[in-house]
RNA sequence: GCUUUCGUAGCUCAGUUGGUUAGAGCGAUCGUCUUAUGAGCGAUAGGUCGGGGGUUCGAGUCCCCCCGAGAGUACCA
């Protein structure tokens, strides 16, 4: 170093610090209110409380007045609870979809729902009644109690899923309980009636015990359960000790055995076991013999052909009656038992079937309290006696009284030849959870074959598109299986079954009946039904020219609930005139069908079949045209907590309002958008915590482009196009890729794609590169330098872009940016439209681009190795010398400044040589470090005024 | 039991009609900067594509079997 420079420094030094100062203010730094920590928690509710003062959503709406409106259609949740994380996951996604379609310019209206009635609540409130010493409330009374109970979830619910932040008629949502609702439903069930759907029938059904009613296929879960296992001699007409031996997991049925089945296609033989004899399948014997201990001890007499076991007949083995023997070869198997099948034709749907094939009645002598009993189906005589009746089916403490008592009887009568436990997946009421029973009683039907309906419904599923594509298959499966579906409830809290019954006890059910209790439903609300006496009640709803029988009596039951959510098609989207599109024909179904249903697989046997059959029945098409499937939240480590448990465990929060209250709404959203929603969604803190992570490079990135526009006005400062610099034109064009890949993702409701798109681009194009380097530019150039004021107009340009796209998900970050963006019109990110993005570089702009990339991927290495041997710190400590020829060469030339900010180097001295690819070499920068801005440059000392300055800082100081 | 979906780095996801040595981001580790600083930049490590067969010149991709997870369902007599 020159010995005079050393001096001017020297005698300078005591000022350094002053003048460091002095040159920092004339940079320009980053300037912004928007903070770099988001307190989520605590400044969401604020912008909820503006959002709702300002009434954005009826301003969102009012803005899309007249365009092309998209109908997203909430299935309704039950109004019991708080709100879970995984209803709060369905929410979540819906609201992405609204938002997004409004966003880019349609006019989507959401009515959010609830599912008023019900077993759940009822069992609730009829619990509490229990507790306080309430036993004999009247059904008009518990369902007061019940809409208490269910408007003040409502209410708890309405503000958790708000604080979720999604928009929508929180303050008008449709729920079941409304008395326009119940009357359109039961409008809906006078169609279904009028067209002869609906009929009596007694058959079995699922009963729950505690919860004393039937209960439809979707109310049922299955859950393991230990049976007792019997196999039971069955003595044979004309013979002595000759026996069938029957296997069965229900010995309660045993009462009600009307009949032996046997499948004609196996052999079976007789064995002797000492005084007495069996008939078994032929493939069970060996497993037989074993159980039942007879190993070495027994002798085959002879083989019976299945086809002629026709013949025998037997003695019930404890009721004073025979039964005989028929072949169900399509449910007589040979995986278990003895081959020989118990037939309880009120027990069990295959049993049913063979029944009534065979002349047999249905024969259930249970009670409703679930006891064995003696009905007016059999003479007394051959019932049961009086030590088995009253005795309870429902097992407490794994022992069922009934089950005890019958094999008691068993017993003391050497009729049980073994007995053990047994373990299987068995239905369970999913209310009460414990196992249901098959008990034939008179229930109302929807005859699921009426006029081909079935076939209909397959029709009709095939011209829904499902996603995924799988959904098809579910719905299909189950609907090609359901038996007719059983819909009326023994209970108190539903919309009632408006039918009668005369003075024999013969049931009216009229359409004419319906629509009149509709009429008066609507007026009243459905009380009426349960509160007006039966005279009263009849002359207001008898139609005119009655000439059928009076009613002597009233139907207590109610409709099944899935027939309330069912029939949302028609007492919303029907109904509602901001749910249906203008400009289309009255009445058809564009004029209400629903673009999109979005919930969880498991309605598949649920609402969107049970809404598919009913607008079907009702309306002659499926009410909605696109279905969408999500999984189910599931625990990441629920082996671990299971296993946990056992040393102490714990439990993970299952609401909403807990994550909500923990990483705030925004986070939640996003962690919803992070993963494949498809297949089941992860629950665990490792997770969230990395979309914490995730969103803080997100607000980062909006906290660096914001903080560079604070001296920005794009009236004034706007630079064209094609004045852009390079690097500036490159980000445009990777953003409008961005932009058209998100939006593809968003149209097909891959909000994982749209995350994963988004968080990589901000890492890498814009963290790592772009913001990186137009960093030196922004702060050091003079303030309204071209080359500043591009970067600036494509900033601009990109929060605004980036703002958009993420406000679907983001929607309280990305409004915040939004207002921090000076010089707008429109005050709120959601009150914009989302336009593409539009901006495209030439081919060859493109591949200089591609090209200096590719030189900057190989400059990288070389610059990490001198950093390592200590001969650089931070890249501006270097010069990066290039030589050799060709094309990479050329480019490198024509393009040596944007090359070189690109690499992030102070120099970068190419030279003509033989090497191709180039030869890469890196030096220590030549020159001195300017104070101002940090690059090393050779004019740094060579200005008096400013002596630690290089010329280009010189230039924007002066 | 039957039906069905799923199984790619620690995490979340890509992986086109089968086609080089299976990718990305995050995280982790190490380094670096101190003009985005509870930030920024760089580098490194990480996978027998659940396992095993088969078809093929070639399989993460197609076929079969098995294992594991989820869901649906049954008449388990």
């Amino acid at each position: 170093m020159p010995l005079g420079k050393l001096a001017v420094r020297l005698t300078r030094l005591p000022c350094r610090v002053e003048f460091e100062m002095e040159y920092k203010n004339t940079l320009n730094l980053p300037q912004t209110d928007f903070p770099m920590r988001a307190g989520l928690v605590q400044r969401e509710p604020e912008r909820l409380a503006k959002w709702y003062a300002e009434g954005l959503y009826e301003q969102i709406q009012k803005r899309r007045e007249g365009a092309e409106r998209f109908l997203l259609h909430d299935g309704p949740p039950f109004a019991n609870g708080d709100v879970h994380i995984g209803t709060a996951l369905n929410k979540i996604l819906k609201d992405f979809i609204l938002k997004y379609q409004s966003l880019r310019g349609k006019q989507v209206p959401y009515v959010p729902g609830w599912d008023c009635h019900g077993l759940p609540i009822e069992f609730k409130v009829t619990q509490k009644m229990r507790k306080d010493g309430n036993t004999d409330a009247t059904p008009a009374a518990i369902r007061k109690a019940c809409e208490e109970y269910a408007l003040g979830f409502i209410d708890k619910q309405r503000e958790q899923f708000k604080r979720l932040g999604v928009l929508g008629e929180w303050d008008n949502p449709y729920l079941t309980l409304n008395p326009d609702y119940e009357a359109e439903e039961l409008r809906l069930f006078a169609d279904l009636v009028e067209k002869g759907f609906v009929y009596r029938g007694k058959k079995p059904v699922y009963w729950s015990i505690p919860c004393r009613t039937a209960l439809a296929e979707a109310e049922v879960e299955y859950q393991d359960h230990i049976s007792q296992s019997v196999y039971v001699k069955f003595p044979i007409v004309g013979e002595s000790n000759m026996y069938l031996l029957i296997w069965t997991t229900t010995p309660w049925t045993l009462p009600a055995n009307l009949a032996v089945a046997y499948n004609s296609q196996f052999d079976y033989q007789l064995i002797r076991v000492g005084e007495e004899a069996f008939i078994v399948s032929v493939p069970l014997l060996d497993i037989v013999v074993e159980k039942c201990g007879w190993a070495g001890d027994f002798e085959i007499l002879r083989t019976v052909q299945g086809d002629q076991m026709a013949e025998l007949e037997y003695h019930h083995p404890f009721c004073n009656r025979t039964g005989k023997l028929f072949a169900g070869d399509l449910f007589v198997d040979d995986s278990a038992g003895t081959g020989l099948v118990h037939i309880a034709p009120g027990h069990g749907q295959d049993d049913y079937n063979l029944g009534r094939n065979n002349g047999l009645p249905v024969y259930s002598p249970v009670d409703d309290k679930g006891c064995l009993a003696r009905t007016a189906d059999l003479p007394d005589e051959q019932q049961i006696s009086d030590d088995l009746v009253g005795k309870q089916i429902l097992s407490k403490n794994g022992k069922s009284e009934a089950n005890e008592a019958v094999i008691e009887v068993l017993k003391s009568d050497n009729k049980l030849a073994f007995q053990e436990s047994y373990e299987h997946s068995y239905p369970h009421c999913w209310r009460s959870k414990s196992p249901v029973i098959f008990r034939a009683m008179d229930q109302w039907f929807v005859n699921i074959d009426h006029d081909g309906f079935r076939d209909k419904a397959l029709a009709a599923i095939d011209s829904v598109n499902w996603v995924p594509g799988w959904g098809r298959n579910r719905i299909e499966g189950a609907v090609q299986s359901r038996p007719d579906w059983c819909i009326s409830r023994q209970r108190s809290w539903g919309v009632p079954i408006p039918a009668f019954y005369d003075a024999q006890g013969e049931p009216i059910l009229d359409h004419r009946i319906v629509r009149n209790t509709a009429d008066l439903v609507q007026q009243n609300g459905s009380n009426i039904w349960f509160e007006r006496e039966l005279a009263d009640l009849w002359e207001t709803v008898k139609p005119a020219n009655w000439d059928g029988p009076d009613a002597a009596g009233k139907s207590t039951d109610t409709l099944d609930v899935w027939i309330d959510s069912g029939s949302s098609s028609r007492s919303v989207l029907m109904q509602r005139i901001e749910l249906g599109r203008p400009n289309t024909e009255a009445g058809s179904p564009d004029a209400w069908q629903a673009d999109y249903y979005l919930e969880g697989s498991d309605q598949h046997r649920g609402w969107f079949q049970s809404s598919l059959l009913l607008s079907l029945a009702g309306n002659g098409i499926a009410p909605y045209r696109n279905v969408l499937t999500h999984g189910f939240m599931v625990d990441a480590d629920r082996e671990k907590i299971s296993k946990s448990k056992q040393d102490g465990g714990y439990s993970k929060p299952q609401t909403a309002e807990a994550y909500i209250g923990q990483y705030g709404a925004d986070i939640v959203r996003l962690w919803v958008a992070s993963q494949d929603f498809r297949n089941d969604i992860t629950v665990s803190e490792e997770r969230i915590k990395k979309v914490a992570e995730a969103y803080r490079g997100i607000r980062n990135a909006f906290r660096y482009q914001l903080s560079n526009l604070y001296d920005f006005d794009p009236a004034k400062h706007t630079v064209s196009d094609n004045d852009l610099t390079g690097l500036d034109r490159w980000i445009l064009d990777c953003f409008s890729k961005v932009d058209s890949d998100v939006r593809e993702s968003y149209e097909k409701c891959e909000f994982h794609i749209v995350y994963q798109r988004i968080t990589q681009f901000v890492s890498v194009e814009l963290s790592a590169v772009y913001h990186d380097t137009v960093k030196d530019r922004l702060y050091t150039s003079p303030s309204n330098s071209i080359r500043r004021r591009s970067t600036q107009t494509t900033l601009y340009r990109l929060v605004q872009g980036f703002s958009k796209m993420l406000s679907p998900i983001l929607v309280f970050t990305a409004d915040e940016a939004w207002e921090s963006i000076p010089h707008l019109d429109s005050s709120c990110v959601h009150l914009t439209d989302w336009d593409p993005f539009e901006f495209c570089i030439s081919d060859n702009e493109a591949s200089n681009w591609k090209a200096m990339f590719a030189i900057r991927e190989r400059i990288m290495p070389v610059l990490e190795e001198a950093r390592r041997a200590k001969q650089i710190g931070k890249g501006l400590e270097a010069c990066v010398s290039l030589s050799g020829v060709g094309n990479e060469f050329q480019i490198a030339q024509d393009h040596h400044e944007d090359l070189r900010e690109l690499i992030n180097v102070s120099q970068l001295s190419l030279n003509e040589g033989e090497s191709d690819p180039l030869e890469i070499a890196v030096s220590k920068a030549a020159g001195e470090k300017c104070e101002r801005c940090w690059r090393w440059e050779t004019s740094v000392g060579s200005h008096n005024d400013h002596i630690t300055l290089c010329s280009r800082c010189v230039e924007a100081v002066s």
